[in-house]
RNA sequence: GGGCGGUUAGUUCAGUUGGCUAGAACGCUGGUAUCACACACCAGAGGUCACAGGUUCAAGUCCUGUACCGCCCACCA
């Protein structure tokens, strides 16, 4: 039978054949109706855009560990997987292709057409994403599997949207954007990264007008100066405050700017003091016209380029011209006339969108804002009472610092492929004025309710009734008085209504919404949210969250705020802010029910041999496939879980393998250790298959057997708080050390002389079943395929496992759905024994070693007293004479040869008939050497008065006790 | 500029409320084809805990400062 089982652990055919009987029998099913405590997971989305990484691995393997575990514990467990459709970067993917294939622009193929592309593409790598995640191992329910686009997501993205909209929490605005010139898009903060980039610092002359005096300015953008609005000076700078208030002829352009006072702006020390303002074009200016609005000195904003990067109508001479072409004929012009009064090379730091590697535009357009404060509070407080717990808890910090500016969030982004905005706007012009028509909040004034009438006809009363399926709300257009806007929040996607506003000549915002708008509602979302769903009953608040620390902030904080949000009762508008910050004050276990998820539990960053991110550009990433096609899944598993500590980072050392691909040979730790387990399995069963277990009980324990079950209730109990306290490194090492070191190195070893003897194999028998049974499920979290494999097999040779008051082992077809081990008692008396045994074999193999003693050629020893009593240790000698290959004497009389005396276990061990002096000599100087140095720091120790006086007298005790013993020992040798 | 983290053996990392001679894995050295495993077994060597101060009877651990590395946030016209 055990020719099932190859020497070697074969992960390929094992992880097939594993991974299809769960799927088969739908091992990951949760249900929501099922009894137990409730215990769910969603997962952090990856993005449909790119195969998954070693980050995934390691991020997944956490969760799965996690999953499994609580199954096996009873409760009620849910994983949900799902994608993330990724916005910006998955169509970059795909206008790329389409460019480099056809040679088209997304232009040339039209919104449907491209949007239909895309998802051709998503269903081909969202399943490779899947694929991947079902090669790990992850238990998740996979008929839940959710898409951050799909039906579900979209009803929730379009309920939240309306809610947000009828609480006044969106809002429309003009907003210095990034913008992405090659895509044609705004990009957000996070989706930029800043390139040093070689230039030059050109000082412009700005002729004072009705003077002679000439302003210089400095800038490394020389073309925005068509957009200039301003010049701006220190109020408190005496070389330009005079001249506030005056004007300043803008070369080129010829126009006229006022000299403003701007004291945040300007640093006077900085440069001439000097600084242009482009408000259109540069988010401090932007800030400055921000300032200055509606004070006396007010400026204008003047934007200069087309969305596609070239100049517009406001350029003069230059329209028409790219950013970087107009630069170097502005230049020229102004060098022409004798105002390019320097041009210094210059460093400077350049935003470039990370999809495109373009820079980076800043540009003024319409965008869709949400308001934070009334959002952030909530979700602030529910950190700082502890009802969200990071773990570590340091990133706690990140979040409330970044959640605390409450800056609001913008959502459009002008793409195709994502949630389209809900909202539909027409402009009327009015017949008459309209005094009223000021505000956006309902109801909407008899006047306009006019006028929409009017210009509305049939289908007027339809889009005024407003109400629980849509919301209009009209406002005055600045600048055009006899102009209003009426724009409609729709709840539902629903066709009638939309026909009717697209025939009253609405038009549907174009823009789509923020990836992470789609992803902050993914824990109610996946759970069927706005439905009342049983899931949602059962799972929601979900019970931890595992992510890397760079989404804290993106992702995390707002998942936060948006399930209180929609979950929490009643509505937080601005003014409802305060009532909700009671009410998470006034009944926290309330408020508890609201947050996405109790824990977040944050995973450590893979970085390369060299320190650095890993990632496809660099060429330094390694495939978590190949890993598991040449190592195994759970080798995989293991080593990540093994390396998950609390720190920031950690590094793996990459090699690179003949064929090119990467490889790290930290993987050989988890492969290693999977052969371990796989040989020491294959040896029980074989010994199991030959022996007839015994029911045993506590009284038929030998001292290995009381050791070796103490010592996996003292793992057992180590993994459980590991796994509680987020701490997978823990879990690995206390189980690793345990089948290794204690179990194999150890028990079976003492174990096998037994098996084949006459005196009590079938008892032994026994114990090793129930040892190797609780080893199984302990390492079944972090290592399923293989421990379910070995499951099967110990099913078939030992059906019946168990110590009776000890282990219990109920039985179970399938390991996943097996329950956690209970730990057996500690055993002091048997573990400290039992430690004294290993420290005397210990001993006397170090003994043979250094005398060069032939591996098979016994030594005898002699036992005496020391500290402690050598009769205790002799009742047990045949461990040592088996373990330590030797002798143990009696009462005989000793063989002739060198002698070798050495402490250990509390023992004074005599080892006779070595052959080698002057190896014992040497041995003997050494240790002599050893207690010398060890004695005279004890005796420092000691001689301090301070310390007799103030440590703690057991520890002096200690210390003079190891004086003594290490003084005997010296005695003894010299 | 602000914040966070790191610096412990050749390498990658542990190191609980300060307290026995600072641990593990890999690598290295010596030995071992022993009937679970050479992806193994046995034994060993290897550390001025980045640096400088301080607190303490006692500091890898607590405090202050410095240096270097990394990440996040905000940015210099």
């Amino acid at each position: 039978m055990n020719s099932e089982l190859p020497k070697n652990y074969e992960p390929a055919s094992v992880e097939e054949n594993i991974s299809r009987t769960w799927l088969a029998e739908k091992a990951f099913a949760a249900n929501p109706a099922a009894s137990g405590e409730p215990y769910c997971i969603v997962i952090p989305p990856p993005n449909v855009t790119g195969a998954l990484h070693l980050g995934h691995a390691l991020n997944n393997t956490l969760q799965d560990i996690l999953i499994r575990y609580h199954r096996m514990r009873g409760f009620n467990v849910l994983w949900v997987p799902g994608i993330d459709h990724a916005g910006i970067a998955t169509q970059a993917v795909v206008e790329k292709q389409l460019k480099e294939k056809e040679n088209k622009t997304r232009h040339d193929v039209g919104r449907e057409a491209l949007v239909q592309r895309i998802w051709q593409w998503k269903e081909q790598y969202g399943n490779r994403i899947l694929e991947q995640l079902k090669r790990l191992g992850c238990s998740c329910d996979w008929e839940r599997t959710r898409f951050t686009l799909d039906e579900q997501c979209a009803a929730a993205v379009r309920e939240t949207f309306f809610k947000l909209f009828g609480d006044g929490l969106v809002y429309r605005g003009k907003r210095l954007v990034n913008w992405d010139i090659f895509l044609q898009t705004s990009v957000s903060d996070d989706e930029i990264y800043h390139e040093t980039v070689k230039t030059h610092l050109w000082h412009i002359a700005y002729p004072i007008d009705g003077s002679d005096k000439k302003m210089v300015v400095a800038t490394t953008r020389p073309e925005t100066m068509l957009g200039d609005t301003a010049v701006a000076v220190h109020s408190s700078d005496a070389r330009w405050n005079w001249a506030i208030g005056q004007k300043v002829r803008l070369p080129l352009v010829d126009r006229l700017i006022p000299i403003i006072a701007d004291d945040i702006l300007v640093d006077p020390k900085f440069g001439s003091g000097v600084v242009k303002v482009t408000p259109a074009h540069d988010p401090n200016d932007y800030a400055v016209w921000q300032r200055h609005l509606g004070q006396p000195d007010a400026i204008d904003i003047i934007n200069i380029l087309h969305p596609d990067g070239t100049l517009n109508d406001n350029a003069g001479i230059y329209q028409g011209m790219r950013r970087d072409k107009a630069r170097r004929q502005i230049v020229e012009d102004l060098r022409q006339r004798d105002l390019l009064i320097k041009e210094e090379p210059y460093e400077t730091q350049v935003g470039h969108s990370d999809r495109s590697k373009t820079p980076i535009e800043p540009y003024l357009s319409d965008q869709w804002f949400i308001k934070m404060a009334p959002l952030a509070e909530p979700a602030l407080e529910v950190v700082r009472r502890g009802l969200v717990r990071f773990h570590p808890q340091r990133h706690a910090q990140q979040y409330l610092a970044w959640l605390g500016e409450k800056r609001d969030w913008p959502i459009s982004r002008q793409l195709w492929w994502g949630h389209r905005i809900p909202i539909w706007t027409r402009e009327f012009e009015l017949t008459e004025p309209l005094n009223s028509l000021t505000e956006s909040a309902e109801p909407i004034s008899p006047p306009a309710t006019a006028a929409l009438r009017k210009a509305l006809g049939p289908d007027a009363e339809t889009v005024l009734k407003g109400g629980e399926e849509h919301i209009l709300r009209v406002e005055a257009i600045a600048d055009r008085p006899d102009w209003m806007r009426a724009t409609v929040c729709v709840r539902r996607e629903v066709a009638a209504m939309q026909q009717v506003l697209e025939k009253c000549g609405f038009e549907q915002d174009a823009d789509v919404l923020d990836t992470w708008f789609s992803s902050a509602l993914w824990p109610h979302s996946t759970l069927g949210w706005p439905r009342a769903t049983a899931e949602l009953a059962k799972w929601n608040p979900t019970s931890v969250l595992v992510t890397a620390r760079d989404i804290i902030t993106l992702w995390v904080a707002r998942m936060v705020m948006m399930n209180l949000y929609n979950m929490g009762q009643g509505r937080w508008t601005s003014d409802g802010q305060r009532e909700a910050q009671a009410k998470i004050a006034s009944d926290p276990e309330a408020a508890a029910r609201f947050v996405p998820f109790h824990d977040v539990a944050i995973n450590p960053t893979i970085l390369d041999g060299k320190g650095e991110r890993m990632s496809k550009s660099k060429g330094n990433g390694v495939d978590p496939v190949e890993i598991i096609d040449t190592h195994g899944a759970d080798a995989l598993r293991f080593t990540l879980a093994q390396m998950a500590t609390e720190t920031q980072d950690v590094r793996l050392p990459v090699k690179k393998l003949a064929d090119g691909r990467n490889t790290s040979e930290k993987f050989e730790m988890g492969r290693n250790f999977c052969n371990k387990l796989w040989n020491a399995a294959r040896f029980a069963m074989t010994a199991l298959a030959e022996a007839s277990p015994a029911t045993v009980s506590r009284n038929d324990l030998s001292l290995p057997d009381r050791w070796i079950l103490s010592r996996l209730g003292q793992t057992i109990a180590a993994a459980d708080l590991a796994i509680k306290t987020f701490r997978f490194d823990q879990y690995a090492k206390a189980v690793y050390d345990f089948v290794w070191g204690d179990f194999c190195d150890w028990y079976v070893e003492t174990l096998k002389p037994v098996l084949k003897g006459d005196a009590r194999p079938d008892a032994g028998a026994a114990v090793l079943a129930a040892v190797l049974d609780a080893s199984l499920r302990l390492l079944h979290p972090v290592m399923p395929f293989i421990t379910e494999r070995l499951w099967w097999q110990l099913n078939e040779v030992c059906p019946q496992r168990g110590v009776a008051q000890v282990l219990d082992c109920p039985t179970s077809a399938r390991l996943i759905h097996a329950s956690w081990p209970t730990a057996p008692a500690v055993d002091q008396e048997a573990e400290t024994l039992f430690e004294r045994l290993m420290q005397v074999i210990t001993a006397i193999r170090n003994l043979r070693n250094q005398h060069n003693v032939e591996a098979k050629k016994a030594i005898t020893i002699r036992m005496e007293d020391a500290q402690f009593s050598a009769q205790d240790l002799m009742t047990h000698q045949a461990i040592i004479e088996l373990l330590a290959n030797c002798l143990v004497l009696n009462a005989q009389t000793p063989p002739p040869g060198t002698s070798a005396q050495v402490q250990a276990g509390g023992c004074l061990l005599t080892a006779y008939g070595l052959s080698d002096p002057d190896a014992e000599r040497q041995r003997l100087a050494k240790r002599r050497e050893e207690l010398v140095k060890q004695i005279a720091a004890l005796e420092a120790r000691l001689a301090n008065p301070n310390y007799s006086q103030k440590a703690p007298p057991q520890l002096v005790q200690q210390t003079r006790s190891q004086l003594s013993q290490a003084q005997a020992e010296l005695g003894g040798i010299q």
